[in-house]
DNA sequence: AGCGTTAATTATCTTTTGTTAACTGCACCA
DNA sequence: TGGTGCAGTTAACAAAAGATAATTAACGCT
């Protein structure tokens, strides 16, 4: 159930959506509570949901053969989390999403929402705007990965969301980095040492 | 104009779409013939144009500060070629879009491909496919950089898209795979001469 | 208080990459 | 034929990152 404050909430993050049209699309969603640590997505799950983060922070991530564990992606509040491979793919999740903190969302049954998007010609363009949100997301660090060095990526990410660093292990941030948590380290203690100028 | 052969061909690519809207999509789409070595989208355009690759190979990048010149992207047949900046973030191109070789590839105007699609619901859902298609790109190159070394990445493109080794310069190449042109070439010797088992 | 766990830092060493410059091979061309 | 330009390789050195292990710090728990 919307309560007035959800309603708030939602018409402040799709601004471009009237509130029936708005309200046609989380009617069918239902919140979720997951305790930090528990699982969001399993390794191999083909559940195709949609979940919004209102509160709290998920993190994608698997097991290479060597036994590295790497971070593919870290998702936070107002923001949509969802398994592409499930989802874009049609195939079994290669990640697992987890609950860092204790995370609360809206979750969607992609299926569902599928269809009611169809008949909404309204609501069918606001699921362009929202994935070329996702696609810009993803050229941008794409293209961070291109153009910058670990340190620079580490700098950009500090500006950006400076407060990710007390929310998240550094060894986590260290793989979403392209980088192993060692070297972030150094790189953390190069840039104190860094002669102000 | 689109000939018999065009049409076959289409059909083939986009196997989802009746002819019909296959028809509405296209004739609005003109034919465009860049030289090897032409700028089909120069750096700071604001032109919002949708290119579909038919023959041949565009290259999008840019000059870093310290004057680096850095590889973003690589589009071939039968690929869509736009600049994300102006299409997607509505601001000028950051990159520029270069044919490497002599390349053909239809062109839509994107403010009227949008009024079509937005009015055509069959169409309209076409566009998320493709945007999802996009989407899954990005994101497999972005986890590249997470999950492989650079040795690893190059090795991907190898079995992948073997043949563009004969078709780029090695240096363009290896600034796509976030390393020196001098690093690819010790790359290659290594791989070369590793011990075969 | 003492124990165990885990994240983070530090140290040591190896490997890889970046940087710069020299060298090689090749195409083009006057 | 010799010169010019450029891509690719190689060399030499510096800088950074990976791998492994030891150390430190923080926290929860009994």
């Amino acid at each position: 159930m919307l309560t007035p404050e959800d309603i708030q909430f939602y018409l402040g993050i799709f601004k471009d959506l009237s509130f029936t049209d708005l309200y046609e699309l989380f009617k069918m969603a239902q919140a979720k509570r997951i305790p930090a640590g528990d699982v969001y997505i399993e390794q191999g799950a083909t559940a195709k949901k949609l979940g919004f983060i209102r509160k709290g922070l998920i993190r994608a991530h698997c097991v290479k053969d060597n036994g590295d564990n790497v971070t593919l992606m870290l998702r936070w509040e107002n923001q949509f989390i969802a398994s592409h491979d499930t989802l874009i793919l049609n195939q079994p999740s290669r990640f697992t999403y987890q609950a860092l903190e204790d995370t609360t969302l809206m979750e969607l049954d992609y299926g569902r929402m599928e269809a009611i998007l169809d008949s909404n010609p309204k609501l069918s363009s606001y699921r362009n705007v929202i994935l070329m949100r996702m696609l810009s997301e993803a050229l941008e660090r794409m293209e961070s990965f291109v153009l910058f060095t670990p340190e620079e990526r580490y700098l950009k990410l500090l500006t950006e969301k400076p407060n990710i660093f007390n929310r998240v292990p550094n060894k986590y941030l260290a793989t979403l980095l392209g980088i192993t948590p060692v070297s972030l380290s150094r790189i953390r203690k190069r840039i104190t040492q860094a002669p102000k100028r």
